[in-house]
DNA sequence: ATTCGAATGTAATAAAATGACATAAAAACG
DNA sequence: CGTTTTTATGTCATTTTATTACATTCGAAT
């Protein structure tokens, strides 16, 4: 865990010249980093040996051990426990606030995975004779960008974001089709009679899902970002961040997996987009 | 700089001993920070000193300062320099390797950011009577979901995909439209000419795209990442990505300016979606 | 009020880092 | 090709820094 946010925890538990301490650290990171443990006992006014203390008692072998973690947590991009957005921030404040919890996100979401399942999925999904990609609301771009990357496979993929359609399709659907439902809570009535359909009619489905949802129920394959959405007043951000990276992930695991064979797809499905390019045109997507 | 990146590029600007200390602590970063530096000096066979001296060509004030600097850097998600995917990585390494690159990019991203034009386009977009997302291809997904982010807002906003109906949805502007362009490159033809179409239906253009491109020269205001696509095989990841949170950032920005007022609104979508969901809904979107 | 135990400080010790100097290696020059 | 000069490296002494052992103080409990 973070060391400044572990000091700030047990402040309490700290002894009365520990707290010391512990509220010169906090007063100044910087500083204490880059302080000998003398200089350290000097500004929080105690003695040198209970600035060892106090370092032993944060799990840590002493004093320059504790500074080396202290300079990781320091460097971990988010200095202050507190990144939500407030009222009174200015453009300054807000952009790198949305940009660190973003990446924080995607951290905690790295560190949740289930790798295993990933690799799962990406067997189900190259084994596919037809992948569909559903959302709703605000998952249903995160669906449009999954067509848009599998579309360069050249295999039969589609995306839908009208309800009607994802029920047709199911439908029409047969063994060997792969359906992907993309949706944050886990809780949006449509999509999980979808995923019901699709299992009735032999399709294998994989959510991108909450944990223990109804949806996840529903489903073959669940990868679950564990995500605490920061059900501030704002809107779902993160989570579908999160959710286009796994999309990334398994585009690429994809990718390794049909081997090189269908990376020659792709060179020809760039080079298809070239002509519609100004010049010094670097063969990436639009 | 990364320090572990910085001691990679400087190798050859060493001596043979420092060399040898380089490539010791590159062999094993993690022991070098915690090793004392007799230790180290055993470990890469060479005096104490040289370590030392090492250390100060690196700019730090000694060997702890530089076990500082080093700490950092390895704190920064990107412990080894090169996070490419490659061939015969399993699912752990891309896994790890694309949430880390991503999270390197909106590192990056956020750097190259002038928060004076993101406070120029939230105001632009303050004011607007209307505005519209435009994308192709990968950038459509984008555009998407800027829709459903401003749609929430309670004003006439509309997106499309489609080359006509940008065209035509530009005829019909009007002074007070603001246009949203986004693309990559900055060099997809169509969308150059809608933005050059756009101006001369007195609409104000914002482009999320890169600097010095065709489209940027064609735009009112020109919200660049510079985040250097990797033009690996694979498909643009992070880009995208980054144009995501920067559309996180404008809608943030949007909300603050309008204040509380617009709030209210944001509950309101919020408890319309509300029936279409199971029990223990929270309140965001599908 | 007294005793016990925890918390803190003092001073000695050990460890670590740095500086000064000497030597060895390499480069430049005749 | 040898000599000189420069640069790099190591040895050893010194200083700084951290840690341990022990003494003292403070505070709570009886």
């Amino acid at each position: 865990m973070n060391t400044l946010e572990l000091i700030k925890k047990n402040l309490d538990t700290f002894s009365k010249s520990e707290r010391k301490v512990a509220e010169a650290i906090l007063a100044s990171p910087q500083t204490a980093i880059h302080s000998s443990i003398a200089n350290l006992a000097k500004i929080a006014e105690v003695s040198e040996p209970t600035v060892n203390r106090f370092c032993r008692r944060l799990d840590t072998k002493g004093f320059p051990d504790f500074k080396l973690h202290l300079a990781q947590s320091l460097a971990n991009g988010t200095p202050y426990v507190n990144r939500n957005v407030n009222e009174d921030d200015g453009p300054e404040a807000y952009t790198s606030k949305i940009f660190e919890s973003t990446m924080a996100c995607l951290n905690a979401a790295k560190n949740g995975l289930d790798t295993n399942l990933i690799n799962r999925a990406v067997d189900v999904l190259t084994q596919a004779n037809k992948i569909s990609f559903f959302g709703l609301g605000a998952s249903s771009s995160v669906a449009h960008d999954a067509l848009n990357k599998f579309f360069r496979f050249n295999i039969p993929v589609s995306c839908f974001d009208d309800i009607v359609m994802q029920r047709m399709s199911c439908i029409n659907g047969s063994e060997g089709d792969v359906i992907v439902l993309i949706s944050h809570t886990g809780r949006t009535k449509p999509l999980v009679e979808i995923a019901q359909l699709a299992r009735e009619n032999d399709a294998f489905v994989i959510a991108l899902t909450a944990e223990d949802s109804p949806l996840a129920e529903q489903s073959n394959l669940v990868l679950s970002l564990g995500v605490p959405e920061d059900t501030d007043i704002y809107m779902p951000m993160s989570s579908r961040i999160a959710q286009l990276v796994l999309i990334d992930v398994l585009t690429t695991g994809f990718t390794l997996r049909r081997g090189a064979k269908f990376r020659d797809n792709l060179k020809r499905v760039k080079a298809g987009i070239k002509d519609s390019r100004f010049e010094k045109t670097n063969d990436e997507a639009l």
